[in-house]
RNA sequence: GGCAUCGUGGCCGAGUGGCUAGGCACAGCUCUGCAAAAGCUUGUACAGCGGUUCGAAUCCGCUCGAUGCCUCCA
């Protein structure tokens, strides 16, 4: 039996605006679509926030033991930096700048990205296909349109026609906005737009002459417009209705709203079962931007080189300090809170590492099983991580509980309570070992216990001149020693 | 200006009508040669003002503030 038929798990419905039951169209299948970058620069923190959010998603669906279809897409055709006609695509224009080929703009960010999401411990998705990958399927997408009569051609560009679609269908009921009061509140049309209303939005875009990534379409030499790939994308791997759609909160309009429209006005079906929508990540109490310096790139926060944060903290610090926030909140970043989570995720670690000596007896004093499902009705209610890292906590205090004898555990019991935690920590969090990337570890552990013993035969001997100076010795290259009553252990 | 979300103890951050969140920091105690680690104990917080209710951090109204969207943006 999969564990997702003992589980009841709960999705907020940002179409619904509240939690629903998770039932996926296909029983033990779900196919899952998150709207990626576009890779024309370093991908920021806010940006990774989101893809981890999701990341956690995907791996609680996988722990519950669906198979998962993930697909998350790469923008490389550049769109337009404003709405005007003669605007420079972000791509571009970086190209310009750096002087290289579009191409190369797209390939440099592209690894990027991922080297980043690979430092964040993030699962690759099943499918992560490009936008210049699927025009053809665009331009077949944008002719089913037009037949419907929901899109209107104007000068070698195609755009979606939101009022006439309105008349059928509900444009804006994703971020409960009504058409009438998107009328009433938008600027006059300039005399040279080719939109017949403001509302409307391009599914294909013809390119000026020095446009330099360009396709050729039945309307001529153009590109697409931006809202067209991830409709494209989604129904092409995942089908024309899907169970979830996730991305970040200031994509749900009018991002995803128009890629509702696209495939209403093209299948005459409403695309995605759930929406999801992560929140986002202010630095010290405001929005992060490049233009006031109130920005960091995860880089700076590795290395340490920043103006902000005292100190280097490394990936999986960052992680756990998200994993603490529930994706639908805004998150404040600051170093305060990295520190205190630094502090936090140490102590969860290192008492992973206490967990594979415990202590077995012949009876258990503790609930394990309640604990267990406790943790699970965490992560059923709308992935709420940081309420399960509370039980995980919990799971800490009788580590050391049990440790010093004031608690029991059973055979059953140690193993049932080191799959639960190694579950949660390992696979569900996505934290790393921290003990992982230390090659020599063995090496180092039989010298550390040479030198924890010739400290306690000093300390025996009441030398302990000798024995402080070992542990001074040892605290200065990072190693702490902790004295139990079961012997001495140490951590890095 | 319009729409939306939110405002919780020293800091971060769950909760959403009555019952312990949790982490970090602080203090006391236990343990210890001393420390550290670990354990135990303590903190009565919910932006402000009104209202509903036997009872509100939780529901309603207003005010103030923050963030997001309205234009490319995770």
């Amino acid at each position: 039996m999969a564990l997702y038929e003992e589980q009841t798990l709960k999705i907020y419905n940002s179409l619904s605006s509240q939690k629903e039951v998770f039932q996926p169209i296909h029983e033990g299948h779900v196919g899952m679509y998150v709207c990626g970058p576009t890779v024309y620069s370093k991908v920021h923190l806010g940006n990774c926030r989101t893809f981890m959010s999701f990341d956690m998603v995907y791996r609680y669906l996988l722990h519950l033991g669906y198979k998962v279809r993930f697909v998350r897409n790469i923008t490389d055709a550049g769109h337009l930096e404003d709405d005007a006609d003669q605007g420079e695509d972000k791509i571009s224009k970086r190209a310009r700048l750096e002087k290289i080929e579009p191409m190369e703009v797209v390939q440099r960010y592209t690894v990027d990205f991922h080297n980043i999401l690979r430092k964040f411990n993030l699962l690759p998705p099943s499918i992560e296909p490009t936008a210049t990958g699927h025009i053809v399927e665009q331009i077949e997408i944008i002719k089913i349109i037009l037949d419907r009569g929901y899109a209107y051609e104007k000068n070698g560009s195609v755009y979606f026609d939101v009022q006439k679609f309105n008349k059928v269908y509900h444009y804006g009921k994703l971020s409960g906005r009504k058409l009438e009061d998107m009328i009433a509140n938008t600027r006059e049309l300039t005399a040279q737009d080719e939109k017949k209303n403001s509302q409307d939005f391009a599914l294909w875009k013809r390119a000026e002459p020095q446009h330099i990534m360009r396709w050729p379409s039945p309307w001529g030499e153009g590109f697409p417009g931006w809202h067209l790939e991830c409709t494209v994308m989604s129904t092409k791997y995942l089908g024309e209705t899907f169970d979830i759609h996730g991305g970040g909160m200031d994509l749900k309009f009018p991002h995803h709203e128009c890629e509702i429209a696209q495939s209403e006005a093209s299948y005459d079906k409403s695309p995605v079962r759930y929406w999801m929508h992560a929140n986002m990540l202010t630095l010290n109490g405001k929005k992060m931007a490049k233009s006031t310096g109130n920005n960091l790139l995860p880089d700076e926060i590795f290395s340490g080189e920043n103006k902000i944060l005292s100190k280097p903290y490394p990936p999986s610090v960052i992680r756990f300090f998200m994993m603490q926030a529930h994706y639908t909140s805004i998150l404040d970043l600051s170093d305060e809170a990295l520190l205190a989570a630094e502090k936090g995720y140490t102590r969860l670690m290192d008492a992973l590492d206490l967990m594979e000596h415990l202590p077995v007896s012949s009876s258990s004093d503790l609930d394990l099983k309640g604990w267990r499902q406790r943790c699970y009705d965490a992560m059923n209610d709308d992935f709420n991580s940081p309420v399960l890292i509370a039980h995980l906590f919990e799971g800490v205090k009788w580590i050391h509980l049990i440790r010093e004898g004031k608690q029991t555990l059973d055979a059953g019991g140690k193993t049932l309570f080191q799959d639960t935690m190694k579950g949660f920590v390992f696979d569900v969090l996505g934290m790393e070992s921290a003990h992982a990337e230390s090659v020599d570890t063995e090496k180092l552990d039989g010298a550390v216990q040479l030198l924890i013993k010739m400290r306690n035969k000093a300390r025996a001997d009441k030398d302990y001149a000798t024995s402080d100076e070992i542990r001074d010795a040892l605290s200065s290259l990072g190693i702490q020693l902790k004295d139990g009553k079961e012997g001495t252990t140490y951590s890095l």
